[in-house]
RNA sequence: GCCGAAGUGGCGGAACUGGCAGACGCGGCGGACUCAAAAUCCGCAGGGGUUCAGAGCCCCGUGAGGGUUCGAUUCCCUCCUUCGGCACCA
């Protein structure tokens, strides 16, 4: 018998497949489409490790089988190139970046290739090659053009280390998403994107796609829409001049239980109302608020503190006079840096009000009166002390409140969102750059269609600058142009884009990847898109996954495409832990290389582990005796199923028709697991299924030579060859089939009928008593005599009053005791 | 604090719509093969009790407590723990 040489025979089928052209996607064919996406890798230096396997598996094993049940099915690959940490590679060893992306790309495509991946190599996309990145401008100039891009001097956050400005969705914690390294504030000239004019449309749609709930709560979270009011409480100055100062409030029902008002540290009008007796405090106050924030911007510590500033305010509304604090709980950037407090029925501020002895005034209550309380109230309920609004429910009054307001000229609804407009400048080299040329008369022009892409120069010092000026800068030839309006000499945009505005659309190239007249085809991308499912990591919530839903929204709205959501169906897979269920790092020296796992097994055992390893969107550890069983199961079935190989015998035995019975269980049970991505349990059906098949070819050593054997093997090898397609094709041919296995049917049940008995549960109180193997289809009555005549039931019930009798048909027999 | 996910043997994890808890795999134990070991193959195995022993039989058991139900890992309530996200958001 042929032994299993795994590296053989992945290799000799690789090789088969490519030079076939096996799963090529094609444009416009009478098949149904499926569009599998996988997030494209970043190509670092290390290569690919096990965690893109965790991802790229199950998604090649979703588009086999999908091409098995007669899908047209998209699978393509490519590569986010751009980016920060292969410009610090090429700085630290002194090579181009573009070389080293050159070298890292192409390790991946070896390693790609190893795993066997029904990819369409044909579409190969690569971001930072010219032919990419022109469109990647070319979308810049649109945003640009639809008054999406603007350019703006601001502080934003900017990382020391890599030496850039971020957007606010690539800080976390305080540090930068890539590094690590805390970030500090930076004034410089940006250029943004306005995803925040798409913010209702990006939080409405998240409705309308089958995401998990975990990524939708993120982004609306991230969005962070809330509706409220606008009021305009009057300050009054120490020399008696009057004030505008507006407040956000989601509570404008609460409005006549304000009793001080707090502005943040930062607000403008904090020196122009601070009376003079107060200063010296209200100084040291801000003084150490700034210290504070500096030192331990994260502290969990919250303490309300404030201070008074010695003036007043008047509610609009009542025209009450309230004290104004400052007080830094109160977030500058967020509303309009003052709130109002309302101690009775909003938590901090009741801390703050008990702390400064601020009276409480209770202005909302449960049952319509007023109560006693020990702590605020920030329930919904009846407005009370609330002068002509008193008795209205919460909502009620807000909506009454607002207009009167409105009608008054003292507020208006409004509402407020977290997000903010996406920082686009980069001051890196390795990216694509921004195709605007600053005039000196005409200002910001964006360079003509026809002149893109703007190229990056190859020769030129990429060293990152602390100054926050790019090292495109510093390149005259690069720099120095003429306007395209007037033809005056000018100068470049120096800034890069942010490597996410690249993979903001990536997903749409590959339905047309060599276009060169346009970025894509409209009726390709309408033929090909939205993505049916696309699979990667949950990092990517609200950046990636929120960029590409907004350049989506974008292109629908500008007539290009027919839709407007990208991603129709989204998946995380879970991380693969090391061994000790630590995160794998080179640190810790516990990481996996796929390359030396497919070295000692092959790349089938370490597919089908991969799938094995557990629930396809939990964490799971790597374990070294886990994939030893894996092995351990290709191995047996390869040894039972070579038996066939070249024997054309054929017997005949009474017990066939249970092994069709049993061979049409299989088929319905995988099925549907393969449907609902359970890959773990899937393997251990085939695993079952073999132990099966071992089993009455131990009993019977010639049952293997039955058509109903022989059929439940080719049916097992089909079914498994999408997770295992190298040994499974080869088995294949060794059974006798000249075409591939990948090209065959996926099968169906035959409808065989399972032999008409069935276990019959027999519980006494619930509790199983005995188990009857019956025929099928008896009545109550007959299952209650055969049930009654079992001497393990009649233990039970032997003497008691029997109350009533649960039946489920084929199923159980509940006999329930009276007490 | 808020939002989301999850708690089942020694371990990873199964269980359709409320109906046999622990599939499958790992590790463990016993046996076969072998001079021996590895590999391979066959078998056992939730915990406890009863029993000389085995079969058998009984009790307990899905984070804790309560509820609904003939019957709950599954549904409801309260709580605890872990992980992920957001966080003075007014």
């Amino acid at each position: 018998m042929e032994k299993y040489d795994f590296l053989f025979i992945q290799k000799k089928w690789q090789k088969y497949w490519e030079e076939h052209n096996f799963y090529r996607a094609e444009d416009f064919s009478d098949k149904p489409k499926y569009y599998i996406l996988v997030m494209f890798p970043y190509p670092s230096g290390s290569g690919l490790h096990v965690g893109h396997c965790r991802n790229y598996i199950p998604a090649d094993v979703i588009a086999r089988y999908k091409r098995m049940k007669g899908f047209n099915v998209l699978h393509p690959i490519g590569y986010d190139a751009f980016g920060l940490p292969a410009e610090n590679y090429a700085i630290q060893k002194g090579i181009p970046p573009k070389i080293v992306t050159q070298n890292n790309i192409k390790t991946f495509r070896r390693q790609l290739r190893m795993l066997g991946l029904s990819y369409d190599w044909s579409r190969e996309i690569n971001t930072s090659d010219p032919e990419y990145y022109k469109w990647t401008e070319w979308f810049f100039e649109l945003l640009y053009k639809r008054g999406l891009a603007h350019e703006n001097v601001s502080s934003e956050w900017w990382c020391p280390h890599c030496k850039t400005i971020l957007a606010n969705e690539q800080v976390i914690d305080g540090k930068c998403w890539r590094c690590g390294t805390p970030v500090v504030k930076k004034e410089l000239k940006e250029w943004f994107f306005k995803i925040t004019s798409y913010a209702d449309k990006l939080l409405d749609d998240l409705n309308n796609i089958d995401w998990p709930e975990r990524i939708k709560s993120m982004q609306r979270n991230w969005i962070g829409k809330s509706k409220g009011a606008e009021v305009n409480f009057v300050a009054v100055d120490p020399s008696g001049n009057e004030h505008n100062v507006p407040v956000f409030t989601t509570r404008v029902d609460t409005i006549f239980g304000v009793t001080f008002l707090v502005l943040a540290p930062e607000h403008p009008l904090v020196k122009k109302v601070t009376t003079r007796e107060n200063i010296e405090k209200v100084e040291k106050y801000l003084e150490d608020a700034q210290r504070k924030r500096e030192i331990d911007r994260l502290s969990t510590e919250k303490e309300k503190t404030g201070i008074f500033t010695g003036s007043y305010a008047i509610n609009p509304l009542n025209g009450e006079k309230v004290p104004i604090y400052i007080g830094d709980y109160v977030v500058y950037s967020y509303g309009t840096g003052a709130v109002m407090g309302v101690p009775a029925h909003d938590l901090r501020d009741f801390v703050f009000a008990k702390k400064h002895s601020i009276p409480i005034k209770q202005v909302i209550s449960p049952a319509g009166k007023e109560t006693e309380l020990n702590e605020a109230y920030t329930e919904d309920g009846i407005l009370v002390n609330s002068g002509k609004f008193s008795g209205l429910k919460s909502a009620e009054a807000r909506e009454k409140i607002v207009s009167y307001m409105e009608e008054k000229g003292i507020g208006n609804s409004i509402v407020r969102y977290h997000i903010r407009d996406w920082i686009i400048s980069r001051q890196r080299y390795w990216g694509a750059p921004i195709p605007i040329v600053h005039c000196p008369v005409h200002g910001a022009v964006p360079v003509p269609e026809e002149d893109l892409p703007v190229l990056l120069p190859d020769e030129v010092d990429f060293t990152p600058r602390d100054s926050g000026e790019s090292p495109l800068a510093n390149d005259p030839d690069f720099v120095n142009t003429t306007c395209p309006v007037c033809g005056k000499p000018s100068e470049r945009e120096t800034d890069t884009q942010d490597g996410f505005a690249c993979s903001s659309w990536y997903f749409l190239r590959y339905a047309d990847p060599h276009n060169d007249k346009e970025p894509f085809s409209r009726d390709k991308v309408n033929y090909w898109l939205p993505v049916d499912l696309y699979i990667g990591g949950a990092e990517h919530a609200v950046m990636h996954l929120l960029y590409s839903r907004f350049y989506t929204h974008v292109l629908y709205d500008a007539g290009l495409i027919g839709f407007k959501e990208p991603f129709k169906k989204l998946l995380n897979q879970g991380m693969i832990l090391g061994p000790d269920h630590q995160k794998m790092s080179k640190s810790k020296g516990n990481v996996i290389n796929p390359d030396d796992v497919i070295k000692k097994y092959g790349t089938d055992t370490l597919r089908a582990y991969v799938l094995f390893i557990g629930p396809f969107d939990t964490d799971a550890a790597w374990s070294t005796e886990g994939i030893n069983g894996v092995h351990r199961f290709i191995n047996r079935f390869w040894n039972l199923f070579a038996n066939l190989a070249d024997s054309n015998k054929v017997l005949s035995f009474d017990s066939e028709k249970e092994i069709s019975v049993v061979t049409d269980k299989w088929i319905r049970k995988i099925t549907k697991q393969m449907e609902s991505f359970k890959f773990n349990t899937m393997l251990s059906s085939f695993m079952e299924w073999l132990n099966y098949l071992v089993k009455i070819s131990n009993e019977n050593k010639d049952i293997i030579y039955t058509k109903a054997f022989r059929n439940s093997v080719e049916t097992f090898v089909q079914m498994i060859a999408p997770a295992v397609p190298h040994v499974s094709e080869e088995l294949w041919h060794m059974l006798g089939h000249s075409e591939s296995v990948h090209l065959s049917k996926w099968p169906e049940p035959k409808g065989i009928h399972k032999e008409d008995k069935t276990d019959i549960i027999i519980e006494v109180n619930g509790k199983l008593r005995d188990k009857v193997k019956v025929a099928k289809g008896l009545s109550e009555e007959e299952v209650k005599e055969i049930a009654f005549a079992s001497s393990k039931v009649e233990k039970f019930v032997e003497g008691k009053d029997i109350g009533r009798i649960i039946f489920v048909k084929d199923k159980l027999l509940n006999i329930v005791l009276k007490r």
